[in-house]
DNA sequence: ATCCATTGCTACACCAGTGTAGTAATTCCG
DNA sequence: CGGAATTACTACACTGGTGTAGCAATGGAT
């Protein structure tokens, strides 16, 4: 007994089905049940097919983490202004934050990889969300600069501090189901910016 | 060429030292990488020594995670006071977070796998990890609604913020090599606890 | 010194994933 | 419509982990 066989598909229509298939699994399973084989049950085909796409694993992964990572900085362009407007305290900060969780809740697919993981295996993948992270950190640093100059100078560890909060309530957001309201906790965090002007 | 044997040991003292390969090995190679047979060539052991310790990786785990956590939550001891004194303002909060960050530098075979989360860590643990965070968070909220109560009324949603940049402070420690002095980071925080009296 | 109970080791059968060489089905194009 | 060219599938050898039955070394009691 033969198998069906799967549509035939481009390279690149191949490509974007496995990456669609590995995210799948890592979302439901987690990353300790991404393998090839895996990849290929979830995809429907075999796994000759998969690494007619990707070479192993490890590009595989990358290549995915490439395209989420361009998805995630997407979702991110315009929620970061450059500078705080001098007249709108926690206005301004209240409407990006609560952007930012909405794009969680709206894609979770997308961030529940960068927020609930570090690729454990390959050293360069890691090393690219940090550097991504590092990036987003300082926008926030030079945020923090143009607006709380006087009550926070270190803008560098205070940048490190707004991030993680902000990741965390992305990963609370996440949780099945969610703990708190978006504006519950954006409320919290505008309130203690506002105190700091 | 039949291989050396290792030291007999009493069941207690095996447990003991199979418990602290795992460890070595979480902490080295990560989550993923642990397995019985792992365990044993960490140890320098066989297989069957180390079933015979524990009926297996699961209930292997669950062991070192209660052992580990007796060890995280001792470290913490005394740590959180029960309120703020009215006359110290960020003083004690200072104190008590380079107190905490001290442990975690002291002792980062203890923290690494709970700070970090890795690639792979079971559910089991993931949860039990959780339930001593929340607990944590608990006396956290009791804190700040002893100190804070007019400035972050939902002491709860803020707790989770400190316990988070705490945290992330812990993983910024771990970090090799260790990217900010603890008193620099400890300064912005009790900075903003005091500006928020 | 020598038992022999205790404790560790070897060896096996089994499972799941990897990577690939060779084969078969499907399209597309003449 | 029929035969390449393309694309997917099968099958195999290999790796590394699991769990256990049975054998062998050790070392404390006699």
């Amino acid at each position: 007994m033969r198998r069906q066989y799967a549509p035939r598909l481009s390279i690149a229509d191949r490509r974007e089905q496995v990456l669609d298939a590995a995210l799948q699994v890592i979302v439901r399973d987690g990353y300790a049940k991404v393998s090839i084989e895996a990849v290929a049950r979830e995809a429907g085909i075999t796994r000759p097919v998969v690494y007619s796409a990707y070479d192993g694993l490890g590009p595989l992964l990358l290549a995915l983490l490439d395209r989420q990572q361009i998805r995630a900085i997407e979702q991110l362009e315009g929620l970061i202004p450059d500078t705080l407007s001098p007249g709108d305290p926690g206005g301004f900060a209240l409407r990006a934050i609560e952007a930012w969780m909405n794009a969680v809740v709206t894609d979770p697919m997308t961030w529940r990889p960068i927020l609930t993981q570090q690729y454990g295996t390959p050293e360069v993948v890691r090393d690219r969300i940090e550097a991504t992270r590092g990036h987003i950190r300082q926008q926030l640093s030079n945020l923090i600069f143009s607006g709380y100059a006087e009550s926070l100078p270190d803008t560098e560890v205070a940048a490190h501090m707004l991030l993680a909060v902000l990741e965390h309530f992305g990963t609370l957001l996440l949780e099945d189901p969610p703990r708190y309201e978006p504006a519950r906790m954006a409320a919290t965090l505008a309130r203690m910016l506002t105190a700091l002007r």
